[in-house]
DNA sequence: CTGAAAGCGCTTACAG
DNA sequence: CTGAAAGCGCTTACAG
């Protein structure tokens, strides 16, 4: 059984299937597919000769003939920060188990690599698009070719769009009443963008909770970095080398933590003894230094598989009003927190 | 301009185009992609018409047209390591400079979930697959469909498939000779397997360190351990409590080793005056710990774009032999490694 | 129970 | 310079 296709060195087709196994073409797509019949006996003959001639179906093929698709778009800033592989990998995880590939693709924090990746997955007619958004166009444009898209994380366009996100404003009105609570006066809140959902949103529960104790917030207290290590490190050297220095920092995400970390090891500031701190994200190094840092931690995996979930209500129940699902987050109480040294 | 693609709420196709540009799909094809003659004046018309029409050609349909693959399929194990998710960063960038969509998907360490994933590129008609393999099959199956694999990390067939990888036996080597150099002489290797080249290598680089200083190695003091934070932990805290302990301990991998270093705060050990550590692979927390750990670092995102690299030329050289890409790693020297207490 | 024909969206020799 | 026709690999009403 020397099939034309074997000689000639490229891949088998249903077309040398059917040759093979002497059927047409169409009785040999129905073995195969098991949609529609055919004879048992000849069943079987089409799928030995398909066993042994290696024939795997042309998924695009068949997808281009019954116009589905079943792959979906994934698109997050940076790949590299753990927060967003544990997105993707949740992501695809559950996207697999229900049959379908997953492209990928990192905007690196550019709004235009944002568009054109946008642009690919029109163009490879995915069946829906999860994404952590830098703009609010990119869910538009895609809105606008008829893709479903999930917002993780941040939403631009609250209650337009499906988003799957945490409440950042409760999580952080109860991390900062527990600072409150102890004693602190002087809380500051490093943050790198107050645009999106997720910075404002902090922002707000860190204000009612000064609120909501009677305490006035001292609006110098916010301060503004910029997003990397560096930046966060610089700004809260600053911050920590003033007289009238906060008791405690709440940095509202990891990478400014990290910053803020740093920053009182080259001070020389003790931990929680001379400063406090507390981190909007949990991260792996959180738990390996002493003390450790107290952490609101997101279940970042967890999040990626509601995403999916939330994309495939969309696909099924086209004409759903937008939902925005919101998971809950755990506070990791650790050493880094404590009274104020003067309370 | 309503065209008949808009009011049925489907996606407009070349033939809406060329209807609403009163020309051939062929001429519109060919004002589209610029290839073959179209007289300068319709080929803006046709361009006007498609964008205001929104069209996006549908790439799937065209590559299967033109026989070709725009797409790399990548697998790795688990994309909540950081270093995985390096490697697909860095493999991201570089495809999508180069065209190429990436598929990702991950194993998390099961063999059986390498091969289904293997056979959904095939279906997908990739055009090559980069992945971090579990088994030796995954490849021979790529290969036997005819789709050209790229190894990163570890090979399964040396020499007979290409590959990207760093030196492990010369990295293992370099740290283990400098401990001796310094006077340790009881250095354990802490191992979680030893079936893949990262393994073999390492432990190859360890004891030839041995050889070269002309000093005995002590086969007890290779440990194996599981490959989760929790064993390593556990076997490292009883390696670290026998009476004649190790002065210095070589962790295979940046998860030995942070089981390495909570074993010894468990047992309120001191780095380095009690024990030495080094890591194979950095990771963040070492330089945020106290003292930072010594670690052989690796550039995971330049693995991956040498990997994509790689692909392209066996894509354009498909008969050119098997090759080797070895990448240099660094040793970052870091407090967490000092002379023993005893020398 | 099976096969010939049409067609998914696209491109490309080829004829005029 | 342009369009009719064929065809990539597949599936699916439909006729017999």
């Amino acid at each position: 059984m020397k099939t034309e296709a074997a000689t000639a060195g490229r891949r088998p087709t249903i077309k040398d299937v059917a040759e093979a196994a002497e059927v047409s073409r169409s009785t040999a797509s129905r073995a195969l597919t098991g949609r529609g019949y055919v004879a048992p006996a000849v069943r079987e003959r089409v799928r030995r000769t398909a066993q042994t001639l290696g024939y795997v179906p042309d998924v695009l093929a068949r997808n281009l003939r019954q116009q589905v698709s079943r792959s979906i778009g994934v698109l997050v800033s940076d790949l590299r920060n753990s927060f967003y592989a544990d997105l993707a990998s949740g992501i695809s995880r559950q996207s697999r188990q229900r049959g379908y590939a997953m492209m990928l693709a990192d905007d690196h924090g550019s709004v235009a690599a944002e568009l054109e990746a946008a642009e690919t997955f029109v163009a490879l007619r995915v069946a829906g698009v999860i994404l952590t958004p830098l703009s609010a166009e990119v869910s538009e444009y895609l809105g606008r070719h008829q893709i479903p898209v999930i917002e993780v994380d941040r939403q631009f366009a609250e209650g337009k769009q499906d988003a799957v996100v945490v409440d950042n404003r409760a999580a952080a009105e109860r991390v900062t009443s527990r600072l409150l609570g102890t004693g602190h006066r002087r809380v500051a809140l490093l943050i790198d963008e107050m645009d999106w959902t997720t910075g404002r949103d902090r922002l707000v529960g860190y204000r009612s909770a000064f609120h909501a104790a009677g305490i006035p917030a001292d609006d110098a207290l916010v301060i503004r970095s910029g997003w990397d290590v560096g930046a966060a490190q610089e700004v809260a050297r600053g911050l920590l080398s003033t007289p009238d220095r906060p008791t405690a920092v709440f940095a509202a995400n990891n990478v400014l933590a990290e910053g803020v970390w740093r920053a009182a090891q080259d001070l020389g500031l003790r931990i929680p003894e001379d400063i406090s701190l507390v981190s909007f994200d949990d991260a792996p190094w959180m738990t390996m230094v002493r003390p450790g840092v107290t952490a609101v931690a997101q279940d970042a995996v967890a999040l990626g598989e509601a995403a999916v979930a939330q994309m495939f209500h969309r696909i099924e129940n086209p004409a759903s009003p937008a939902r925005t699902v919101m998971l809950s987050v755990s506070v990791e109480q650790r050493g880094s927190t404590a009274p104020p040294a003067t309370a």
